[in-house]
DNA sequence: CCCCACCCTTGACCGGGATCAACCGCGAAA
DNA sequence: TTTCGCGGTTGATCCCGGTCAAGGGTGGGG
């Protein structure tokens, strides 16, 4: 009841229930109420600067992290050194889940621009889980959803031709990109062409191919990492042309 | 303390503390105290027949299962009808943790062969979760490394070249089984070429040919379904080429 | 027990995307 | 302002694995 002023200051700082992102983050359908019961699941914020990493696979794990703002990429290695990029994170999505199964990340995590995240100690996310119900439900559907999002891509990289795969993923970046509030239209992509392909499974030079191509199309307008995406419902039929590459 | 007979008799069948997979399944790791705690997470048992489904896709999701016996793959179909294996189970293996996130299921789970599961509602999950805690960390471990699993699947199918892949599924198939005291080394494949194609992302003639190569280059020995593994480090070896196809 | 539907194997050919290579453009740093 | 280097684009060629096709084995249901 009194505790240190510093110590007040740095929760009200990091409360859940004063964060924009509340609606896209762990809170999500929680009211304010329930909000309250949060205000300590984030022990501090981590500001992670373009190129370096939030944490290395192998390194052993303790923490979730919410992004604030920024972008990640993360990254598996494989025993003989090939890399393969596993997800792109942007605002409200939750990293390091990977970790908790052996107490150990298993991928890396990069920040792919200037970003901040909020560390919660997994200890507390645990405790507050076992107290706060909405908390546990909640945090279990995004672990689930977690799931789905690589079953996701298994289905892409499993069953899909390279022009669907990237005609998909401009689609999902566009859909999330709105859900935060940006032009669901006009972006800039954080990541390069290498990058790209690695997720999806193809060359960086298949990858600028299909730009071109899109673009000739007139399905999108690309200007190195600008893409204006100028017919969406042509983009996603490109997605379901339904005659398996593989 | 004085439940009806029956229902003391339901208890002790599907009693966790009697089972015989206690230690590849949800509990292991608890001590033989621990796991009477958990003594009424399984409501039910289910058999399943050969070709029929424990699940589809789009059905409203009440309960987590784990294999007693048996095995399964589970498919993802695409909205324009393209089906997806996502994975292979075994006894012990959890299964419906995708449908946790939306409520309904997202994959369709197949036995492909005779096949037995405890039912454990996924509310007698959670419940047991805030009150025991062996049983919430465990539970997260399980999600996460379905989660790892996955990631790994997208590494093959992002990275790897064909024979690798093969290579790569029958080396986890083999370590699977042996953790189940089965021979690592001769084994009858429970699912046809197309699946296994469909899981590693390429065509049931391909895995047809690989078989064969696989087996004149000393490897394998493969008569239909029937396998013996020769030369595991071979396979390994096969699996870690290092020469990137996509 | 037999048969047939399903699964597997193998061959011939083709094409999508990888590979190799050359060049361009932009942004950061001096 | 110039330069340097990384990232992107585009072309030429190749080859892995997809496609099409034919035939063979086999195990489960009637």
């Amino acid at each position: 009841m009194n505790e240190p002023a510093l110590a007040t200051l740095t929760r009200l700082r990091t409360a859940c229930s004063q964060c924009n992102l509340r609606e896209l983050c762990l809170p999500v359908g929680l009211s304010v109420d329930e909000l309250q019961s949060l205000d300590n699941l984030v022990s501090t914020r981590r500001k992670v600067r373009r190129g370096d990493s939030l944490f290395y696979g192998g390194e052993p794990f303790s923490a979730l992290y919410a992004v604030r703002y920024g972008f990640f990429k993360s990254t598996l290695t494989s025993g003989d050194g090939r890399e393969q990029v596993t997800g792109f994170y942007m605002a409200g999505e939750l990293l390091g889940m990977d970790g908790i199964g052996a107490d150990r990340h298993t991928c890396t995590l990069t920040a792919l621009e200037d970003s901040e995240v909020c560390v919660m100690p997994f200890a507390r996310v645990e405790d507050l889980s076992r107290h706060f119900e909405p908390l546990q439900r909640h945090f279990h559907k995004v672990l689930s959803r977690e799931i789905v999002r690589d079953q996701g891509v298994m289905m892409l990289l499993g069953s899909m031709r390279a022009e669907e795969r990237l005609a998909a993923f401009l689609v999902n970046l566009s859909q999330r990109l709105t859900a935060r509030g940006f032009s669901a239209s006009e972006f800039v992509l954080r990541m390069t062409r290498d990058e790209i392909g690695s997720y999806l499974g193809m060359k960086l030079e298949t990858v600028s191919r299909l730009f071109s191509r899109f673009q000739e199309d007139g399905l999108i307008e690309v200007h190195q990492k600008h893409v204006r995406i100028l017919d969406i419902a042509g983009l996603k039929r490109v997605m379901a042309q339904a005659q398996s590459a593989s």
